[in-house]
DNA sequence: CATTATAATGAAAATGATTTTCAATATCAT
DNA sequence: ATGATATTGAAAATCATTTTCATTATAATG
């Protein structure tokens, strides 16, 4: 359990095409209101609700509606391409999710999202199974404080 | 890591007590209705929306409010007897707090909560701090499963 | 115990976020 | 280009939570 290892992303632009593309080999169209919503998120270093990606998507697409937003963000979570991010703060904020199970490093401040691996919860979970007597399926663990921009 | 130690609680009516006292020593009177949201919560192994609260709480004191469970709610959160249980499946239902720092783990099927102390982060947390560079300040660690009484 | 200031109450209305409905439009296979 | 239909945004509906407000219950005081 000493061995953090940050996690490190594809570029937005490459995240964008790839998540169209899986979108579509779905069987979902591409339409304007997906690619702002699917842009903006590939963008973002920073977890966003609805109504952030409502304002950044109507950016590039002018007629963007809230309902296209939450209507997206339906289908990515459902295909894992985003993850809601859970928090003292709220649990209404989605950023794009990595491959695999790990976990995240959240700024209070500004949302910023850090995802790291690297734990190491074998042995504590086997020993918690057996204290608790539950069949332990899933773990959460993640960090929050503040980010080295807003510490400056 | 190896050494999860689940933590004990105190008896329901004990909790009751404790609370009512408290709230009261805060200078908050002692009501009908809240010692309906408080009985109910002191009472439970699992955890409870403010549905359910409304509900269960309705069977002690007839003329409840929904909009007094929410401010006791409000009340007990805010001194620190209650705290949310956040999880895959929703993040609105509440548990008797432990005092101290410790963890929650949930069970997927009927929402019962074993608190558990004894994780050791403090290298990792080091560790993640260096190579991020945030300042971290709080970390969650919850394990979700299937608790005895579900699996059978 | 009776009085009293006021904290707390529940019903109803208001709010805010999310979901549903629906007629119009855009996408994509042909 | 055409046509089947998936997707759209506006408006309405829904749902949880909060606010408002006139009434009631609590607890301190005499
Ligand atoms: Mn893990
Ligand atoms: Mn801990
Ligand atoms: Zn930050
Ligand atoms: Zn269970």
């Amino acid at each position: 359990m000493t061995h953090p290892q940050i996690v490190t992303e594809q570029s937005p632009a490459e995240k964008s095409r790839l998540w169209l593309r899986y979108l579509q080999q779905q069987g979902y169209r591409i339409t304007g209101s997906r690619r702002a919503v699917v842009d903006a998120l590939a963008q973002a270093e920073r977890s966003l609700t609805a109504a952030d990606l409502y304002e950044i998507g109507r950016a590039k697409h002018k007629g963007l509606g809230l309902v296209s937003v939450y209507r997206t963000l339906e289908k990515l979570e459902e295909l894992g391409l985003v993850q809601r991010v859970h928090g003292p703060g709220g649990c209404h904020a989605y950023i794009s999710a990595q491959d695999g199970h790990n976990h995240m490093l959240v700024c209070e401040n500004c949302g910023r999202v850090e995802m790291f691996e690297g734990d190491d919860l074998k042995d504590f979970t086997r020993n918690l199974e057996k204290q608790s007597g539950f069949r332990i399926h899933e773990h959460w663990l993640q960090f929050f404080g503040v980010c080295t921009e807003c510490q400056a």
